[in-house]
DNA sequence: TGCCTGATTGCAATCGTTTGCATTTTTGCA
DNA sequence: TGCAAAAATGCAAACGATTGCAATCAGGCA
């Protein structure tokens, strides 16, 4: 009974499990086994077709553990998140998992598989040289600085396939993708002044630099404007934002009539905490966030934000971590963020 | 020079990358240093304590492709998330995306890592055997069954490690976890219907079996109350949705006071589009989410929806599929819904 | 001191593919 | 038909860690 016979009965065919298998049905040896599904050598055509046929009807597929300690090559890039501050956050931060999918598309489309690893650098300091020299990745992108911009700066000196998303620190020698956020900061700022605010507020925490350099962009036109700006401290973590938002809110009722949420996320909350108050947006009280996500246009009032183009973001990740690959030292990439108007601000 | 002392100059250390380099310089065998890295074997605990402080001292982490190859296990685990119809959709679906955060979390608590794929089922038949057969995860998750029902069936007879996010049909082969779907459209339906509606639309794709469930729950919730109900077509990509839904809106201006929409997100946009309107929700119309979000508290009005339980799904998916890499052939969990009624119905 | 036992360690095969080089087969041409 | 060149295939050595089994070592006891 031929393999062919066997599957046509319904019976299980012979298993071949490796290349040798196949190369003994075949009646050749591995090594033309392997170059003939290699496809690129110079196998002769008929031989080609007929172990391709064989290992078609078989559903082999050769090993790839095999397959990368040979060629000392994994095909997969990682991508961490740190969880610094905010445990609970990040991974289910819209913007960061809405990053996460369009680098899933890109590593995809230019054939490399993506592992994910979200890690807590509290609980273990060696997080990324692990992560780096597990062997299992060819390169890593790291999705938001956290509290580690130190820890990576002293990686990136020896390694060079990595790029992170995060903000650019002047001098800073680890290649980063991101937003302009001081740049970002300033838009905010000036939109909710252009719009008539007197007195400003930032809802966000200021201890990631990112979040910091918003800020400090709006702070700087607060100042050349003559506006007063404070910081409100308030964490990402679903279960907290609510009622910190509320707390402010309170505190700062009357004094202040512009916010810049260092997030769409805190923004919208804010908003809804806002209606619940009976306070009128923009009338009384203008907001600004950061981000533009999907959400944010479906808001009522539709928010006004400062867009970060995300899928630009990935792709300059990916963009920049392959030339990596080839041994280029990249420089980073500071993405323009653009203001949208919509009705809150 | 000893190595010490080249750090302590900061010269850089001899590069030690295998087992044998590192052998050699404590003068034992590769097998030896294998065992003391390991841990749990019976190697002299002198001997043990030399052996790692050389490690560390290289910053040594033995190749995971080798240890891999030799122990015919990965250590990941991974996720497929099919993009049947609507291509561009899932992978940016919030939905999607926080479930598999929590599935980051839930793997990586147990020791695995996780391995992204998004797969295009019409660009290539044969993704899922070939995530399997990639040799490089020990099992499979897949989110969400799209339009691919019956090749999950076909593998899932000869593939034990494989659990699937979706819905659950009668007798089906494969693993599933997910949310009863039905309950959840029939709590829907009830819910509208009890707050008033005489007549309901259904917004969603009905071609995904979790939504053709939410449906016919729905529908016969709707049959057995004798209210007409009727399906409208609607895709989840970001681009089309809202023009989708504003025809909609105006062919069924008057003669539908309640709708469901398959998914919250659907359902937000579905606010956004009565709210522009000036279509009084909940008093003209009454809406009901299918979710529960993050963003569907926050809406105006907040959003009247059928919760599923994302951190319990993950939870389920993570813990059957642990207990399919056992060996045990695990039944499918179907998890209740829940309504969450807020004020758009 | 000599022998036995148990604790350590070394040896070498193995996991399955890839690939440089050697060998065989085929082809082209005189 | 014969021979060189080209094409196709086979051989065997990697890749680097793991692990069963054998060998060695130390300690205990007579």
């Amino acid at each position: 009974m031929t393999d062919t016979d066997a599957k046509k009965l319904g019976v299980r065919p012979t298993k071949v499990r490796t290349l040798a298998d196949l190369a003994k049905i075949a009646g050749v040896s591995p090594g033309t086994v392997s170059r003939a599904l290699a496809g690129n050598s110079l196998v002769n055509a008929k031989t080609r077709e007929k172990i391709e046929a064989i290992a078609r009807e078989h559903g082999f597929r050769p090993n790839q553990m095999a397959s990368k300690l040979r060629r000392q090559k994994t095909g997969v890039i990682g991508v961490a998140i740190p969880l610094g501050h905010d445990v609970r956050q990040q991974i289910s931060d819209t913007f960061f998992m809405t990053l996460l999918g369009h680098l899933a598309d890109e590593l995809t489309e230019k054939g490399y598989d993506l592992m994910l690893r979200r890690v807590i650098p509290a609980q273990n300091e060696d997080w990324l040289d692990q992560f780096i020299g597990s062997g299992m990745v060819d390169g890593v992108i790291v999705i938001g600085q956290s509290d580690q911009f130190e820890r990576i700066e002293e990686v990136a000196d020896g390694y060079l396939p990595m790029v992170v998303w995060g903000n650019h620190q002047e001098g800073q020698r680890h290649c980063v993708v991101g937003s302009d956020n001081r740049l970002g900061g300033k838009l905010a700022a000036e939109r909710l002044i252009a719009s008539g605010a007197k007195s400003l507020a930032f809802l966000g925490d200021t201890q990631p630099i990112e979040f910091a350099a918003r800020y400090a962009g709006a702070k700087e036109v607060a100042a050349k404007m003559g506006v007063p700006i404070l910081a409100l401290p308030t964490h990402l973590s679903p279960e907290r934002t609510g009622e910190e938002i509320a707390e402010h809110l309170r505190e700062i009722k009357g004094k202040v009539d512009g916010i810049f949420a260092a997030t769409d996320t805190i923004a919208v909350t804010c908003l809804k905490e806002l209606r619940e108050r009976g306070i009128d947006v923009p009338r009384e009280l203008k907001v600004v966030g950061f981000d533009d996500l999907p959400i944010s246009s479906q808001t009522a009032p539709p928010l006004t934000t400062v867009r970060q183009d995300i899928a630009a973001g990935a792709k300059g990740l990916v963009d920049l971590l392959l030339r990596r690959l080839e041994g280029e030292d990249t420089e980073s990439l500071v993405l323009p963020p653009h203001l949208i108007v919509r009705e809150t601000a």
